[in-house]
DNA sequence: ATGAAAAATGCAAGCGCTTACATTGCTGCT
DNA sequence: AGCAGCAATGTAAGCGCTTGCATTTTTCAT
């Protein structure tokens, strides 16, 4: 397979432009460097030779890829879309490309995928969440690969992080719900396990039951993975209880979409016989029917400001400070008062 | 010594386990030229090293990658979501990874992305659709790069396809609308230029129209891009003239359901009031209300069949043959007979 | 045992580029 | 005119790996 036979290299331009190799290469990366007329002579030589920089060879030479990988739990749906389109915008700007790669939640994919992007030379690293086998932030430090957490704030994890408080955010949400009368919450939380995400958010809920003095009794919590169907089914197993909560807080707004169809297939009405609440705030909660109260999670300012902290970790060398980002609670049609008993 | 801050390399490996380099190599890419002891002395060292092979260094010494690039218009939605996931899993059996951009619908971003791909040794390529500048094929195969199309079935294009009639498909579905005595047709559709999926799609809708013996005046069409919100407007548009359509087809469900929602927005039953259709039976399209009657797209299988003609087509020299997969309405609530004038 | 064929391993030449260092060619000062 | 000093360009040493070919070791029929 010598496809690469018919691909012009260095040398060919080069030698077209009556120069050496250097200058060529500089031409291209540093093109001050280099006086104009033979500039303008080698980037024709370029032009007319269809020369394309072969990349293996130039990461080889320079140790150095301007590739950043991230690596998310999913893309099957939207919840990272949004951010991870700006962040790599953001990387754009500043030279980078993005490399992406999904771990469909399951941390030793995570782990492989972290391998083939390390070696395919990623300078920097974006992952989602915090939780994750020390060793492998053992040996990404031993490289000396710059990591970045987001979409989950820790002020003091080891490894800087842009995102939010997920518990705080879910208590906020938790206690509104409380406030407005239910005693009795049901909640579809994604798979905690190797999740901090989840899991703050489960803790967030379990703060806001305590603090307003709900039993543990009352709070009624199931876990499944974050697809659509799961958060159908365990609406149903929610609602089949003797005594059925009267709000179901949902551990992202795919789950809670799936809980509002499977809700419509039962004949229960939103909020009026049951509320349900999401978080994230993707598009689909403004579009679902009838549309849900979630946690507004500013997805764009996040990868943005992502994708500048690790350029900025990247180019200086530095240790990386992180940001914590607020979130808010955007109230639609889904949520309100528990029905009168 | 030194190295002990950094990777380490095929060297230390060699040098730890007592062997060459070559031995190295070979035990990791063709494990059974090498003897069993040997091979278990490569392999601790290179574990206890931790010792990851350098992707670029490979590529250049190989001359091959063994990875695959994708470009997809969006992202942002799950239109291509499910069948990139069949086709890389289909991939990853067979040894290839992919590697995945997107072009915002936008030619000249897919053909920047076609560069970057190419320059990272991408040992094959799948495109969406055939519209695009015959040079970019030309340069494809001066480098001998296999390209497939994928999205839409051409049985004689210059380069081979996995898709289905995207016209045949929409024809059906529209000839379906028009037997059930709609007469006023709305049409939301892609953008078609540089699109023959979106433009294959629309010309179905005007076969049907013909066939049926319906003005090309009962046909109003309008184009917008693949979003929510901008289904949701144009069928605004549609619905504030004169003599409003008893029926939309849209061009896909993500513009569909823009629609729906815009409909229930306006006070508009569907199916009652005005009938609404989609395209490609992504998830949404179940989970919509009312559930969208659309045109099913064998996704995973398409994913599956294009991975397979694309290893086949880089394995064994071979142009490649193509496939045609079958489309089938699904019906769902959001189609139904005209209201009784 | 013995030698030839087969299997295992080693040697070393690149792959296409970047870049430190060396060389050449100018500028403008005295 | 002569030369320091700098800008422009060239030279060549790798970067870490694979692989054709050479060499050594093993196998096995005799």
């Amino acid at each position: 397979m010598s496809k690469l036979r018919s691909a012009p290299t260095l040398d060919d331009v080069a030698r077209m432009a009556g120069v050496s190799t250097a200058t060529v290469s500089r031409c291209l990366n540093n093109p001050d460097r280099v006086v104009d007329a033979t500039r303008e002579r080698v980037l024709s030589a370029v032009d007319t030779l269809g020369y394309t920089p072969n990349f293996a060879a130039r990461v080889m030479a320079a140790k150095r890829t301007s590739t950043i990988g991230a690596i998310i739990p999913t893309m099957e749906n939207a919840i990272f879309a949004r951010g991870l389109q700006a962040f790599q915008e953001e990387l754009h700007k500043h030279g980078y490309t993005l490399l992406v790669s999904s771990s469909a939640y399951k941390p030793e994919i995570e782990e492989e995928q972290i391998r083939t992007l390390v070696a395919r030379g990623a300078d920097g690293l974006l992952l989602i969440g915090h939780d994750r086998d020390r060793k492998i932030h053992d040996d990404l430090e031993r490289r000396k690969i710059p990591v970045l957490v987001a979409w989950s704030f820790l002020p003091d994890a080891r490894v800087p992080s842009v995102g939010f408080d997920n518990r705080a955010a879910m208590f906020e949400l938790a206690h509104r719900v409380i406030e407005l009368g239910h005693r009795r919450i049901g909640v579809i939380s994604g798979v905690s396990a190797g999740n901090d995400r989840a899991r703050h958010r489960i803790e967030g809920i379990q703060d806001a039951a305590r603090q307003n003095g709900l039993l543990s009794s009352d709070v009624m919590m199931l876990e499944t993975p974050y697809e659509i169907e799961n958060g159908a089914e365990a609406f149903s197993k929610l609602m089949s209880q003797d005594a059925p909560p009267t709000a179901i807080l949902c551990g992202n707004d795919v789950l809670a979409v799936g809980a509002l169809h499977r809700a419509r297939e039962m004949g229960l009405r939103v909020p009026d016989d049951v509320s349900i609440t999401g978080f994230d705030d993707i598009e689909l909660a403004r579009i679902a029917t009838p549309a849900l109260t979630t946690v507004h999670v500013p997805h764009r300012e996040m990868g943005r400001r992502a994708a500048l902290e690790l350029v900025g970790m990247l180019e200086n060398q530095t240790q990386g400070t992180g940001t914590r980002l607020a979130t808010h609670i955007v109230e639609r049609q889904s949520l309100g008062p528990p029905a009168k008993a």
